[in-house]
DNA sequence: TCTGGGGTCCTAGGACCC
DNA sequence: TCTGGGGTCCTAGGACCC
């Protein structure tokens, strides 16, 4: 093993693009080089705010979630650009398949940054050599700058490639804890926001060193389990893997849009709901995936955010289905004050091929008789108890189904 | 100058079942 | 006669991240 490797733990990079929409634009039109820039929403349409900036915008202290207006007026020479996230997206998996030259072990976790698992990865060179391999091609292939932390976790990689930007490389080894990251202010810990930091000052925590040797005791009384989460990470414990799989394992798809201008009138409504329901539509035959539950959300006018949902007897696929389900949770639901923002989320989200599937088996027209249908569900029941039974119905289990068919149902079939 | 849109995870209470 | 304790599901809200 190379002498550049740890004799035991792994060696992980978290890869972070450096102001990521603003450089995709600039190496897409180079006359932006240098220019102080913003990629920002349209202000008439109340989309304005910035969503990335260049370093020499930044200079001027225009920041991520600053209205338009203000960053304009902090840098007078602001060039602002709308989003074009065709081309982050492209830009994305170019960037990706340069970091799939290296390991299979690639988590992405945005648009924009990911995590490699380069533990065994002696014959490609030091973990530095390759983390800078990564940057110049990275750079020289797609003209992106990006910076890397090298750690033996990814909390720790996540840490340090926010240590040196643009263009750094940051290693992070355990015993480099003390000088490189107790003496940061808790507020830039990862997973630390705003409301946990105010509630960690309050009993002191004013650095990450302090969370690392506070009372677990009191920091889980605090916090739950994240006070004890983030007092390990502190410490530079952090166990989760690098899962390239994550990634296809979404949870739910969902949408929402700002109004123009706040509105009660029920036809407008109407005809955004309609919208979303059609966009989550789109986005979920993309992914081949339907859903069992519906939320939607309301903002109003004073920006007090309500979210209600509702868990479906069958999964729903079609724009149709989810416009009904969310005009009837609104109706229910609206308090009738002007609605700043309408959203649909669609969640406990299932593969549509494996419901189908499930959905085969409970359906009776493939079965000779009703009969043999119930003495089917019966056998079903008797083997894996009620419980399961249910979940078979409910589609989560849909392997066991699968099985089962095939050394069970055969039999019962036409 | 007023605060976008896409997500994940956690908590907590009530219903319901055993 | 009015009472335990455990477990799961559903719903709503909050914190956080990019």
């Amino acid at each position: 093993m190379s002498k550049w490797y740890p004799k035991s733990g792994r060696v992980i990079f978290h890869v972070d693009m450096n102001s990521f929409y603003a450089s995709v634009e600039t190496a897409f039109n180079p006359a932006l080089k240098g220019k102080p820039l913003a990629i920002a929403g349209n202000p008439e349409e109340r989309r304005g705010i910035v969503v990335t900036s260049s370093y020499e915008a930044r200079k001027y202290g225009v920041k991520t979630t600053m209205p338009v207006g203000e960053a304009k007026r902090l840098c007078p020479d602001l060039i602002v650009m709308r989003p074009t996230f065709e081309r982050y997206r492209t830009a994305s998996k170019e960037m990706f398949k340069i970091l799939a030259d290296v390991t299979d072990l690639v988590q992405p976790v945005s648009i924009d940054e990911g995590y490699l698992d380069i533990t065994g990865c002696e014959a490609q060179g030091s973990p530095l050599e390759i983390a800078d391999k990564i940057q110049t091609r990275i750079k020289e292939e797609l003209d992106l700058p990006c910076s890397i932390g090298v750690a033996p976790n990814k909390f720790l990689a996540k840490m340090a490639s926010d240590m040196k930007k643009p263009m750094g490389i940051t290693v992070l080894r355990k015993r480099d804890l003390p000088k490189q990251l107790w003496v940061l202010p808790i507020e830039e810990m990862y997973g630390v926001g705003e409301k946990t930091a105010e509630k960690l000052r309050k009993i002191k925590i004013y650095t990450i060193g302090d969370l690392a040797h506070h009372s677990t005791f009191e920091l889980k009384q605090l916090l739950g389990v994240n006070g004890e989460r983030l007092q390990n990470r502190a410490n530079g414990i952090d166990e989760r893997p690098v899962d390239p799989e994550a990634v296809h394992e979404f949870k739910s798809i969902g949408t929402s849009t700002t109004l123009a201008q706040d509105t009660t009138d029920d036809i407008e409504i109407r005809r955004i709901f309609r919208q979303l329901a059609n966009k989550v539509e789109a986005r979920m035959k993309n992914k081949s995936v339907v859903a069992k539950n519906v939320q939607i959300t309301i903002r109003y006018h004073d920006r007090k955010t309500i979210t209600r949902s509702k868990q479906q007897l069958d999964f729903l696929e079609t724009g149709d289905d989810l416009f009904q389900v969310s005009m009837q949770l609104f109706d229910e639901h609206w308090n009738q004050m002007p609605v700043r923002l309408l959203g649909i989320t669609a969640q406990d989200l299932a593969e549509k091929s494996e419901v189908t599937q499930q959905l085969d088996i409970f359906s009776y027209e493939q079965y000779a008789s009703k009969e043999k249908l119930y003495k089917v569900m019966e056998s079903l029941t008797e083997k894996y108890g009620e419980d399961t039974f249910r979940s078979l119905k409910n589609n989560e289990e849909a392997k066991v189904t699968t099985s089962f068919q095939k050394d069970f149902l055969d039999d019962y079939k036409k």
